[in-house]
RNA sequence: GGGCUCGUAGUGAAGAGGCCUAUCACGCCUCCCUGUCACGGAGGAGAUCGCCGGUUCGAAUCCGGUCGGGCCCGCCA
């Protein structure tokens, strides 16, 4: 029977049968160190017959092996125990010389990426590539733990979209049976429709987005968590629930992987002491901003992206906060279905930034039926369009007050990680120019 | 859409008019090596310097074009 890489140490003074592709050899004359990787990680096995060595002559790291041997325990192996007086059976011979090394840590610099992701398929094979998309499982996971525990009800939405409806992006139009069909860019409409039913809602999928954008920071297909909460009584409860949220799934993953993120020199996680994520109006960081830079910023309807950076600097240091939150973004720069606060003149919709970069949109929604049309007219939009009835429809028969954040994971990921760009925390990533693997 | 950059063995880099018959590291091949873990040592193979054209006695190096990347801005998650 099988036993796995970390259990050879249970095993100690026993014959054990371990699988796994040949990682590492290490030759040393009358003796051969060889680490064969499965699931769990390494095993090292040590060969002193030479015609259990000649059985890997010619054979490439990959090679997938049975070993059959005695676990002993040994302070000098790596996990204090090793296979000795091993036999060993190649499963799948491996003879091709792979275009990269995967026993040692991948490049990771912005003019190799394109290689990065060319052999995507072999350099997952890396221990430490594989602990990114670990540590990116193990925050999606909390995010679940955490919503599940406040009631949120999962769905999945449909990507193919009849109209491009909802603006602020571009979308992919593709022909479906000769009528064209859109891909969604967001689950915008649908979570907002499902408030009717259930009050809380979310959703963990993808997003598409044909927007021409090469930076470090954009994907076309992204994955997105889109969060909705009805019977909301103010615009803070949303952002204390999505900041509540994040600060729990950071707290689980750094503890969980405390080691993998140190050997993946992720930054040291700060976090507020009373557990609120602290919150600047976007007129006061344009302020700030124009201050401290001599820039002037204040005449800018969003905020630049230097000054994202900035403000995440400034409540790092003095704050103690990896998170912050940009309030209050002018009604020139909001999406139809946003709440409006009249009185002060600016939107109920805020974003949500870490470590430097906008990583959700965290609004109130309009509600109001008569308000809707009223802000969909102004907005140029047709409200008779067929692509508007169903959404349309939820509101007519009863949506509550209701909030919630678009979030991306792909940008939650790398700067939880501390990577430069969001393609790296993404397994196969699309963009602009890369459609394959 | 605009701007700025970079293309040199399988991978990562050095070379910035002649010292280049192109250097180094890792990987690969052969041999030596009984405690390696980025093993070590000796030797070897592997590159028409992205492509096309130009300038020059001479181009990896300078110029133009082209193709392919990257970064920033706009926009967004």
């Amino acid at each position: 029977m099988r036993i796995l890489s970390n259990e050879v140490k249970d095993h100690v003074g026993q014959e054990v049968h371990i699988e796994g592709w040949l990682h590492k050899k290490r030759l040393l004359g009358g003796l051969t160190f060889i680490n064969v990787r499965d699931r769990r990680g390494l095993t090292q096995v040590v060969l002193q017959d030479k015609d259990e060595v000649e059985k890997l002559r010619g054979l490439q790291i990959g090679t997938v092996l049975a070993v059959d041997g005695v676990a002993h325990e040994e302070p000098r192996a790596p996990g204090g125990a090793e296979l000795k007086d091993a036999k060993l059976t190649v499963l799948v011979p491996v003879e091709a010389e792979p275009p990269i090394e995967i026993d040692k840590p991948i490049q990771h610099k912005a003019d190799n990426l394109d290689t990065l992701f060319e052999y995507r398929v072999l350099n997952i094979r890396n221990l430490q590539e594989q602990k990114i998309f670990k540590i990116r499982g193990s925050l999606t996971r909390a995010i679940r733990e955490f919503l599940d525990q406040h009631e949120f009800v999962e769905i999945d939405t449909p990507k193919f979209l009849a109209e491009p409806t909802e603006g602020g992006a571009e979308v992919f139009k593709l022909d479906y049976f000769g009528k064209t069909a859109t891909l969604a860019q967001s689950p915008q409409f649908f979570k907002q429709i499902m408030v009717g039913a259930y009050e809380r809602v979310y959703e963990i999928g993808h997003s598409y987005r044909a927007e021409p954008s090469a930076t470090s920071r954009h994907l076309t297909e992204l994955t997105m968590l889109d969060i909705e909460m009805g019977f909301v009584t103010s615009h803070d409860e949303v952002m204390d629930m999505v900041g509540d949220m994040t600060q729990y799934a950071l707290r689980q993953v750094y503890e969980k992987h405390a080691d993998d993120l140190k050997s993946l020199n992720a930054p040291e996680l700060k976090l507020p002491e009373d557990g609120k994520v602290p919150r600047f109006t976007v007129a006061q960081i344009h302020e700030m901003y124009s201050k401290a830079n001599g820039q002037d910023t204040t005449k800018e309807k969003d905020l630049i992206p230097d000054e994202e950076r900035w403000i995440c600097d400034y409540a790092r240091k003095e704050l103690g906060s990896d998170l912050v939150y940009a309030t209050e973004f002018p009604i020139e720069a909001a999406k139809f279905y946003h709440k409006v606060d009249a009185e002060k003149g600016v939107t109920m919709w805020s974003d949500l930034l870490f470590r430097g970069l906008e990583i959700a949109t965290v609004p109130l929604r309009e509600n109001n039926y008569e308000k809707m049309i009223e802000q969909m007219t102004k907005a140029g939009l047709d409200v008779s369009h067929e692509g508007f009835k169903h959404y349309l429809q939820a509101f007519k028969y009863g949506l509550p007050q209701h909030g919630g954040c678009g979030f991306g994971i792909d940008r939650l990921v790398e700067k939880t990680i501390g990577l430069g760009n969001v393609k790296e925390a993404t397994l196969f990533p699309r963009d602009i120019n890369r459609l394959a693997p």
